[in-house]
DNA sequence: TCCAACCTTGACGCTGCGTCAAGGTCAAGC
DNA sequence: GCTTGACCTTGACGCAGCGTCAAGGTTGGA
């Protein structure tokens, strides 16, 4: 007859854990001897081993009691279930591997160099500091999702800043964000930007657009941060064009065409 | 300017996380606008997507908190330890792929067939139910840990049972379970113990030594089971042998050498 | 004006035990 | 017989990392 403790030290786990098993109704109450002292048989052994192999192996507690009474049937899908989480949480642990080695290796500087350089030159044609800072922060957003397409993204923006009429909408953007919501010369404003979109050649954008949600936070983002902003891209979809940052012609509407097939560009942020 | 929920969906954690890591001291309160919410700016959820990369590791937010404070150096080597641990988790889960696996083919069964055997030729001498039960009590633990030795320990067995000597001796232990610690017979049966003891060829018991913890755990079973055990095992040592699942000739002692060179032979359990 | 979808703080719930607390029991040594 | 140390008993609280109400206030669009 074994005690609590040689029964628990045989299966390598604490006494404390035994009595939890026994208040958690896992492996039954054995006999106890005069003194009040638990007796375990052999069985008992076996028995606790078996639901320490199915506990090291993650699963609760809980759906242990279930699967000591379940058939062998049952047994064997659960386990099949079992081991298909196994391997998840393996996969999760490697991919947990690669991302704080990056870490470590210090990607997570917010901005990579070619970001930084073009915020410099958006300073350098005189764009007010309140929009090189909101740019900024949507590009580290961008960067920290999607480190390995922001020299593309950087290349791209730097081509549209040696048309000067880009230059000059974004100086007129940047006034923007100190209008009020129903300011007259949005329309003005606008009408600039829905002819910008016209210009530009569909060629230039098309791998450019970024996810769905990042792309939905960021309009966000505009939307909370710019009082007019709202006004704003409602009098851009009158214009035919919908969404800020995938902006795209409005689904029937006969407005742009152009001479492009575009679908799903990206516009500023 | 994020609001908590887009700042949390874009990190892909939930509202109550954030508000957890606030609590925790992990990311710092960012400003409330004029109705009390939080609003976050893009460093926000850089710091954000830290946390989580280190916490998806594994890593506790406490010590979480340090690490983002800490230099790069020392989170070096704290990544290089957090490494370290995902790869023996890793281990761990393919290890408890492979035990499932063996609980799922039904491995579990406490006792192979030639155990169940030799039980059934026990019997067949004449060995009492008491003594019987507590053999299949003992080897019920032996089987649960070291299955594959198994045959190898029955076909012993069965090889002692050829020996009548061996044969009469577990019908006298068998009475042993019932006598009192003081029973004046017992110095006769320790009489007998060590001459099978002495005549039993080394060659034959040399690789069945038990390992230690499992035989001190029978040992245990047997001192806790039987009243006259703990005498019995002082009258051997006095006759030149110590222990007993893993019985050995007393160091030192003048007694058995015999024709044979024993180091560490198992006994009969 | 109303509704749905946000936001706020506070508090309890869950898992799988670890860790006291406050005792009773047992074997050994003096 | 008495002490000592290593066991055993039940009961209760503590821990991480949030999930999940509860009970409100805010915001934006229809």
């Amino acid at each position: 007859m074994l005690t609590i403790s040689e029964l628990a030290s045989y299966a390598g786990v604490t006494v404390r854990a035994v009595r939890h098993y026994h208040a958690k109704g896992l492996l039954p109450e054995p006999e106890r001897d005069r003194s009040g002292y638990r007796r375990y048989d052999a069985a008992a052994a076996v028995d606790l081993i078996r639901i320490r192999t199915l506990a090291d192996a993650g699963v609760p507690l809980a759906r242990v009691r279930q699967l000591l009474a379940a058939d062998e049937e049952d047994f064997a899908r659960a386990v099949e279930e079992i081991d298909r989480r196994l391997r998840a949480e393996i996969r999760d642990r490697q991919r947990s591997r690669e991302r704080i080695a990056k870490l470590a290796a210090g990607d997570s500087l917010a901005l990579p160099p070619e970001a930084v350089a073009y915020l410099g030159r958006l300073r350098g044609i005189g764009v007010p500091e309140a929009m090189v800072d909101a740019e900024r922060d949507a590009w580290i957003l961008v960067a920290a999702q999607l480190p390995g397409r922001m020299p593309f993204y950087m290349e791209l923006k730097e081509q549209q800043l040696a048309d000067p009429g880009v230059r000059e909408l974004y100086r007129d953007l940047a006034e923007v964000i100190g209008w009020g919501a129903d300011d007259p010369r949005l329309a003005g404003v606008a009408d600039r930007l829905a002819a910008q979109f016209e210009a530009i050649p569909a060629s230039a954008w098309d791998e450019e657009a970024l996810p769905a949600d990042l792309a939905a936070l960021l309009d966000a983002v505009f939307l909370d941060s710019v009082p007019a902003a709202r006004r704003l891209l409602a009098l851009l979809e009158e214009r035919g064009w919908t969404g800020w940052t995938n902006i795209r012609p409005v689904a029937g509407s006969s407005a742009p065409t152009g001479p492009h097939d575009r679908r799903g560009s990206s516009s500023m942020v």
